[in-house]
DNA sequence: ATAGAATTCGAACGTTCGTTCGAAAGCAGT
DNA sequence: ACTGCTTTCGAACGAACGTTCGAATTCTAT
């Protein structure tokens, strides 16, 4: 709060005059924060119909907006579950709005493609992919956004996409999806 | 460090009859950490030449790891850059020399099946899908390390292996590798 | 049994943190 | 100019933190 009081130029105590705890303005940045992802992609999602096109637009989107708060976003994803409980739904069915947004575009390339993979492991080593990039992207070295949710895209279809050969007993429990 | 006290059941100061300072017990359960998974990793690759068998075990290594010692790994993942000058140079060596390891597998696939795409992002995909898993894991309705880590790494070695339809205008900076 | 070293601990230190309070300052409408 | 409401702030409070210190206890070797 000392920190912030600096960064906005107001008193320590002013702060506490617009957030009532420091709780609750971290629930309001991430209420925020997410509302605003989802927001975006869906605008971006509209009138695009193809599957793989609507999974890439998924990616670049969530690349984006953590490239762009890159600081925001580290702060985020280590302050995720300090939230009370009283708080803690709130964003928690935000985040769940989005995961199954994520869960509904591979069900369709599963249904559409006649794949059969765990869509939740698949969903959640998307968003280990994409959510690490905050410990290490150098915008001096790295490419931008664009580009590396293009190659990512082509990871992860690719490796969705099951036209390879597979491994002995693969497939354990889990095919249809849970909780994240 | 009043946490450790209690569960340890050692005092307060007793703990600091030990540990000069809690930076330097956080640096040294970092070393000792990072140096066995390293030390586990070379022993199971000793001795398998085929290189997705190589990348496999990695990857099965990396996972039992950290779902053996979840708890652990969500510390360490959250205090990952809190050492001081001092003390990080030492870890930073060490997860070198682990992420070199990655490197090198994949370098070596690149080679051998005339591949190309990004190593550093594709290492840092891997790890993100890796890391990520201590965010989701739970025993009671996900599979074990080993089933995940054949999942992972069937999402992984096929969406690495260059065998699909590519896109516009893919491949930007980077495809050799840089500082993780 | 005793000396000396190694180990353990209660109590406190200084600092940082989230938060509160009363007073001051700014602003509106009359 | 005066009233009443909103906004701002310095100063402080209590709690939690990392750390220290001197005394007490335990261990080991003679």
């Amino acid at each position: 709060m000392r920190d912030l009081s600096r960064a906005s130029g107001m008193s320590l105590a002013g702060l506490y005059y617009y957030f009532e705890s420091k709780e609750r303005l971290l629930y309001l940045i991430q209420k925020h924060t997410f509302a605003t992802i989802v927001r975006q992609l869906k605008a971006r999602l509209g009138g695009v119909t193809d599957t793989e096109e609507r999974i890439r637009i998924f990616i670049l989107n969530h690349l984006e907006y953590f490239l762009s708060n890159q600081a925001a976003m580290k702060v985020l994803s280590h302050e995720a579950e300090v939230l009370k409980n009283g708080f803690a739904a709130d964003v928690a069915a935000i985040k769940r709005e989005y995961y199954k947004i994520c869960v509904g575009l591979l069900d369709d390339l599963k249904r559409e493609r006649g794949l059969q993979f765990s869509t939740r492991l698949a969903v959640l080593s998307l968003f280990g992919m994409m959510n690490w990039i905050y410990t290490w992207h150098n915008p001096r070295i790295d490419a931008d956004a664009a580009s590396i949710a293009g190659e990512m895209g082509d990871f992860f279809l690719r490796g969705v996409m099951a036209n390879g050969k597979s491994r002995k007993g693969a497939n354990g429990k889990g095919t249809t999806s849970v909780v994240p």
